[in-house]
DNA sequence: CCACGCTCCTGCGCGC
DNA sequence: TGCGCGCAGGAGCGTG
């Protein structure tokens, strides 16, 4: 579910909620997501400040004065701010209370992930071999042509592939590449300069127009404060199969790809 | 270094 | 109506 827009929408609300506040302390209802939870989280947070939320490919980076906690939702985590005495629902595996408000971790699938890291966070394994931001100025066409020589892989791979990019999953490469006009199975190392400098706009492109329709909502997706993204609406591809192109009206193909729904338009994308 | 397949887990929609 | 199957937005890891 969360790609980098839903990510980052969640760090800026629960920056918004949170920055500057202490733990009171922590609740643990699962031992373990992806990974076991840190040891006794109320004895390592518990009045300890908050002092900002960062945010590194899909990962959250929640800086507090003695260490960092990384979360990662998986494929169906949220984040909400909600009334510690609230109720936990199911699935509602882990909160962290400050005061008279809780940073409730959602996650049916448990794919997320809660890490403690220490002060030395960005070495964590996690995070030391990522690529580069979509969104920073190192995301460049020249960037894109050099880092995808000598892939032979399909260029949506590379693109979901955070060694290169970070924060593009399965919805954005599809939408990017349409943008694009690309096929998302040209393999990466055949891109020319010129289809470089088509692609990093569009995937900057789609990233910044899903953050301005406060992302995608397609199942379990929800902002911290309980509202859902509505760029769903706005797919050109992706969970369109058999309509009709926006742009050329031609009927949208779907295909299985790397274990993965990708969808196109026969029309306007090539390889 | 690169490519690929498997894996963790629950929920839901579809077809029979 | 009920049930089983396949699929779902991530990404680390092992293997070749």
């Amino acid at each position: 579910m969360p790609e980098l827009p839903e990510v980052e929408i969640t760090r800026r609300a629960l920056t918004r909620g949170l920055s500057g506040e202490r733990v009171t302390t922590a609740v643990v209802r699962t031992a373990q997501l992806r990974y076991p939870l840190p040891d006794d989280l109320a004895g390592l947070l518990a009045g300890r400040k908050l002092d900002s939320i960062d945010r590194r490919g899909k990962y959250l980076l929640l800086r507090f004065e003695h260490g960092t906690l990384i979360a990662h939702l998986g494929m169906s985590g949220s984040l909400r701010l909600v009334p510690p005495q609230l109720a936990p629902a199911k699935h509602d595996h882990v909160d962290i209370v400050f005061g008279q408000r809780a940073m409730r971790l959602h996650d049916p699938r448990r794919f997320g992930a809660l890490l403690w890291a220490g002060a030395e966070a960005d070495r964590h394994s996690l995070l030391a071999a990522l690529g580069v931001e979509p969104l920073s100025r190192e995301f460049t066409p020249e960037w894109l042509h050099r880092a995808t020589r000598g892939r032979k892989a399909a260029i949506k791979l590379v693109l979901m592939d955070s060694r290169t990019v970070v924060g593009v999953g399965n919805i954005y490469a599809s939408e990017s590449l349409f943008r694009a006009r690309i096929h998302p199975l040209t393999p990466a190392q055949r891109l020319s300069r010129a289809r470089c400098t088509q692609l990093v706009p569009a995937v900057r492109q789609t990233l910044q127009a899903a953050l301005r329709a406060g992302g995608s909502t397609l199942r379990d997706f929800v902002h911290s404060d309980g509202s859902l993204g509505c760029f769903q609406n706005e797919y050109y591809v992706y969970g369109r199969a058999a309509e009709a192109c926006r742009i050329c009206g031609r009927a949208i193909r779907q295909m299985r790809h790397a274990q993965r729904s990708t969808f196109y338009c026969p029309g306007c994308q090539r390889y």
